[in-house]
DNA sequence: ACCATGTAGTCATGCGCATAACCAGAATGT
DNA sequence: ACATTCTGGTTATGCGCATGACTACATGGT
């Protein structure tokens, strides 16, 4: 006997087997005692009613309860669906769809006006992430705001990307750039480059300090001098003369999409890549550009850092505390791809840049 | 003074206001009846008071209350994030997060095993829409069996794409692909060409009724024969043979990934497009193929097409029965593009297919 | 003086579920 | 024979909110 809204009810369930709505609470949701708490055949009788009714739990009463309703959030600084660039999401959110289907969660997107600054997750009182269990949050921008709001309440949560923060634990799921960028680096050693030029954006976000970090640790290795040069703002002609002027036949780009830039600059000038230069990237380009080259670096595991995510976040669903800081934090690693952009340094021949602009 | 969980309630906004917990939700929800219900200072009094606290609704307890949780579901019948087919959904999904967000409502997306049959929304007791406001449905396949299920209930929802059924009155919100269709084959006769030949699946579902109905009425109106032609799983080759035999100099295309292969298959035996034949398209390609080719044809308004769907779940839930079976269907237009693939036939040129494929 | 009408709220209730607290009866220990 | 433990449930309660029913007081008409 289904309520008004057409759906079945616990209580319907009960009245239907004979017992009361505890008892089919306790069936559905507990797990070991209520396997011990309740007599076998009951559990089928209210099993069967449980098929007959066609009952589905009611999420939002599930919530209310203080229950699960397998619903999870996910948060992104900027619009899900957008129309232009090619997708900086999507890869993740293939992860993330996936898992949370394995998971049997449904996914809750929270829409919100952009502002510059990214929107906020918690602040003015605009946002309601009380009906998801929890909050999978992705996008370029980090608030640290947003990240103490966190903290500081019991409201599970797991970021896509490696977050640091002062206030507690963060937990997140990174890919492991150091190491990444490290081999990378290392491989153009191997190639016999006398020295590797690391041109990015010298921001102090983690990404960044990733990379650099991975870069230093591949010099040191190789007993070199670091050579890092700001290429905030730079065109790719800008960028290929700062390479030159330092004399330099191999560099790791970061972010990657200036790379494609520089190649263009290069061949402008008459110049071949690998031939004259090597260029690496540290990541796939975000913008999905027109990608017939096979570029030198490493790719990010994207689809499994959104699925990781889900999962990390629904582990703490189930265990609320067990979790240590360390099973809180996990880190993927990146796939470093060979390509076509990196080869020997050529002997003899002019380094990178303005000088061969110019062949006399 | 907000609960364990770290949010305020009404509860805790009553007591800094020093009202009743029932006047807090008559300001909030009142509309009409709230405003002359309460007076002003004891309004601002509370508003101030939601201020100073912070606080944010708690959909679940809204949704079990029987209020509006300002959340929309989506249902499709495959995945949101496809990892291959470059994206049927997205067209749609832009407009439907652009309208959501306009609207302040939050995307409950549902997961769901894809059978080969597509999902089911309702059966198999696994789907729990109830959480959300209303439902958004989109996907190629549909399910009869659902369009009753959501009928027979009293849960708001609308479809995006054309969909009817005898359980009554399905709202949604469609593309004028008849008046689309029969501009495009009127545009073709006035190009000169004497038989205009439709190709396509003769399926009897919506979109394939429409375009073939938008055909006969431009056939009609021209007072010519129409051509109808199953191009059920054919390949280019064999659709430009059909073509030819039936000695047309200009065909429409359905489904318009077709179209492309047909023109490959004219282009290899020497013939030209438009020139020996000409080709459009009934809507735009679905998984934005190589689109250096400027089709003619029309293009389907996907973005706004999601928008509008949810405007018009929003109405429902806004006046959930003043809405008149007019109200519940809506159309938008197409846009036709001229594109470059017709032309006026080859005066005195042998019809397109087998026999131009071997020059003498 | 009395009822009708309007104003400004409060009270009580229930949505559907999870869960702590309780309880009856049977089995077991001593 | 009586206390203890286990088995198999039931009762009661509250989550946060919306809403119909009710109240207390003021104002106006007759």
């Amino acid at each position: 006997m289904p309520g008004a809204n057409g759906r079945a009810t616990q209580a319907d369930v009960a009245r239907l087997a004979g017992v009361s709505q505890a008892t089919v609470s306790l069936i559905l949701n507990g797990g070991d005692t209520g396997r011990r708490r309740v007599g076998e055949q009951t559990r089928q009788r209210v099993l069967d009613a449980i098929r007959m009714t066609g009952y589905v739990a009611n999420p939002a009463a599930q919530r209310l309860a203080g229950g699960r309703a397998r619903i999870i959030g996910v948060f992104t600084y900027e619009p899900v669906f957008p129309r232009d660039s090619r997708d900086f999401y999507h890869p993740f959110l293939i992860g993330v769809e996936a898992q949370a289907e394995q998971l049997g969660c449904d996914l809750l997107f929270f829409t919100g006006t952009p502002s510059p600054q990214g929107r906020r997750l918690l602040g003015d009182g605009s946002r309601r992430l009380g009906i998801a269990d929890g909050c999978v949050l992705l996008g370029r921008h980090d608030d640290k705001r947003d990240l103490a709001d966190l903290l500081s309440r019991d409201f599970p949560f797991a970021f896509i990307g490696r977050r640091e923060s002062d206030a507690g634990t963060v937990p997140y799921v990174g890919a492991d750039y150091v190491t990444a960028t490290r081999e990378v680096v290392e491989r153009l050693f191997a190639l016999g480059h006398e020295r590797v030029g690391f041109l990015g954006d010298l921001r102090h976000d983690e990404p960044s300090v990733d990379r650099a970090s991975g870069y230093h640790q591949a010099v040191r290795a190789a007993r070199r001098r670091p050579v890092v040069l700001d290429g905030t703002g730079l065109t790719g002609g800008e960028a290929l003369d700062l390479l030159g002027d330092n004399g330099l036949t191999a560099a790791v780009v970061w972010p990657s999409g200036l790379a494609p830039q520089i190649r263009s600059a290069a061949l402008a000038r008459g110049m071949s890549v690998p031939g004259d230069l090597s260029l690496a990237q540290l990541g796939d380009v975000e913008d999905g550009s027109p990608g017939d080259i096979d570029w030198t670096g490493f790719r990010i595991p994207r689809e499994q850092m959104g699925a990781a995510a889900v999962q990390l976040l629904f582990d703490q669903l189930v265990s609320p505390t067990t979790l240590g800081a360390t099973a809180l934090q996990r880190t993927l690693a990146c796939t470093v791809v060979p390509g076509t952009t990196a080869g020997p340094p050529a002997p003899g021949r002019v380094p990178a840049g303005r000088r061969s602009a110019q062949p006399g």
